[in-house]
DNA sequence: TTCAATGAAATAGAAAAGCTATATCATGGC
DNA sequence: GCCATGATATAGCTTTTCTATTTCATTGAA
């Protein structure tokens, strides 16, 4: 399975289309015309058809000299682009991916900060829920919100799950919820990746499993839309409180409970593959992350 | 300007990404591991940043090393993709390029019997009035319609140019057409690449160069279409009998005055460049085009 | 017409690249 | 604890690739 045609005469074949010359193409490769003639000879041998034909002092291409560098020329121009724009950025760049309710609600407002210290890092920041694999995906640094076990990954924990009830400040006033078992009477928004109300209604207000599934509930399968399902007066939502620290100061949500914050087994830890060498500026990226998460982890 | 990676070196890589391992990359590339190795290494100096973080018994890919082959794997894929068809038919293709108006109204009705007589022959016809450029477009020979001179081609004449008068039959027995004269009542269909009407009248009408522009005339840039339009009873065209063979065959023009053809100084050229040696299956393609013309020509 | 200049082919030998073979090493499974 | 594994490192060998040169047929200028 010889598939591949042999790659560096490529170069000069596509080269010695371009320019209609083995000469020219020699020049500009820097090598001499026979080490070109050489070359598409061999590629000529192996694809078993005339690319030029030779007349005196002059060669020209056939029509599938010309057909194949048709086909050929964008993957070569292909591989030098890549080449030079890897060869140039990465050093100063570095690729985060983290959940998007984490993306949305903590990370875009200190983002900016981290562009202003650092002004020559270019950051590609990438959002998605589900957990990215070191192995396929281009990310350097990932935040992720699990359990923190997996061997492969060098995890720190950024802060710990936390499960909290919000509401808009009218959906309180109107239900008039006022003790954590007022909350049977509520719609709950079930968060898919935060369905802890079992187990805060559990520790605090006293409710069986059972009696649970009888209270109105909402299934939403993205943390961010449970929040703004929240704001919306559309029921009572378990989030974590960093989720909400700006709705909260907003007003659009209140805390309501604060002595009942359930603390589950989860959290977001910063992770990255264990054995690879931190490039210069994901290491400076992740100690700052890891200074900013500390500074609120204080209040 | 070193802008191109060493090419072979980017098999190894692809293969490392793709296998996750070296020993298996140097397997599927029937060589050793180390050489495996050595080659990443020539590619990681080249673009200055690691590619495969190493530990002990197993390499991983980098973020970087992840990019860069999400970026050069297309682009090989298509070498190997563009080689592979390339080499396969190539010798069993013929590329031949011609006039539409000739393609349509001559080439078409014939073509099937050559794919008969040759059935393992695949042609790809294009069909364009401007004239190619063989050292840019990928295509064997040619049909031209021109003057014949050209020094950079071999050129055979399938037919001299003719100029013959040509109309729907309700038209001439609705206009009166009997002799030449009579059609300085008609109106003209004048196509921009058998633009003879003046000669034609001259020679044959003893129409003046000023008279002629006063007839009604109606400027068309297609052949075909200005054929087309004289079958649909819009005026008179003045054309090649090769192209009106099967519309005369089938009622839907008449040649008016049989006796007035016109030659003109152009021609139907079968070209190829010169010093270019045909393939096989072309030169056959060539003898075959050569002797159906050949055949009517006698006519 | 002659004659130098041109651009490619052919070939031998030098240089470079690439591969193998081997030794070494750290780890994970038995 | 020991062996198998899959990487690295290095030296030396093989193959590839390039250069240097000669040869050749033609073009274009004198």
């Amino acid at each position: 399975m010889a598939a591949y045609p042999p790659l560096n005469s490529l170069r000069a074949f596509e080269a010695s289309i371009r320019l209609n010359s083995f000469s020219l193409a020699a020049e500009e490769l820097n090598v001499t015309p026979g080490a070109v003639g050489q070359q598409i000879k061999k590629l000529e041998d192996w694809l078993g058809m005339e690319l030029f034909t030779r007349s005196v002092r002059q060669v020209r291409p056939t029509a599938d000299g010309l057909d194949y560098a048709a086909r050929i020329g964008p993957a070569l121009r292909q591989i030098v682009d890549a080449s030079q724009q890897v060869r140039g950025r990465s050093d100063r760049s570095v690729r985060v991916v983290m959940p998007p309710s984490f993306a949305a609600k903590w990370f875009s407002r200190r983002m900016a900060r981290f562009l202003i210290d650092y002004p020559t890092t270019s950051l590609h920041v990438g959002s998605q829920s589900q957990m990215i694999d070191f192995n396929r995906d281009p990310v350097d640094i990932a935040v992720r919100y699990f359990d923190g076990c997996d061997d492969s990954l060098e995890t720190v924990l950024l802060y710990r799950g936390r499960a909290a009830a919000y509401c808009a400040p009218s959906y309180r006033d109107h239900m008039g919820v006022a003790k954590p078992s007022d909350l049977v009477r509520a719609t709950l928004l079930n968060d898919i990746l935060h369905a802890w109300w079992p187990e805060w209604l559990g520790a605090y207000a006293g409710v069986s499993a059972a009696d649970v599934s009888t209270i109105t509930q909402i299934e939403i399968d993205q943390t961010s839309m449970a929040i703004e399902a929240a704001i919306h007066g559309q029921g009572v939502v378990l989030a974590n409180p960093l989720l909400t620290e700006e709705d909260i100061a907003e007003g659009k949500l209140v805390h309501l409970f604060p002595e009942q914050v359930l603390t589950v087994p989860f959290g977001y830890y910063l992770v990255h593959p264990k054995n690879r060498a931190l490039r210069g500026q994901v290491k400076l990226f992740r100690d700052w992350l890891l200074a900013e998460a500390q500074e609120l982890a204080s209040d």
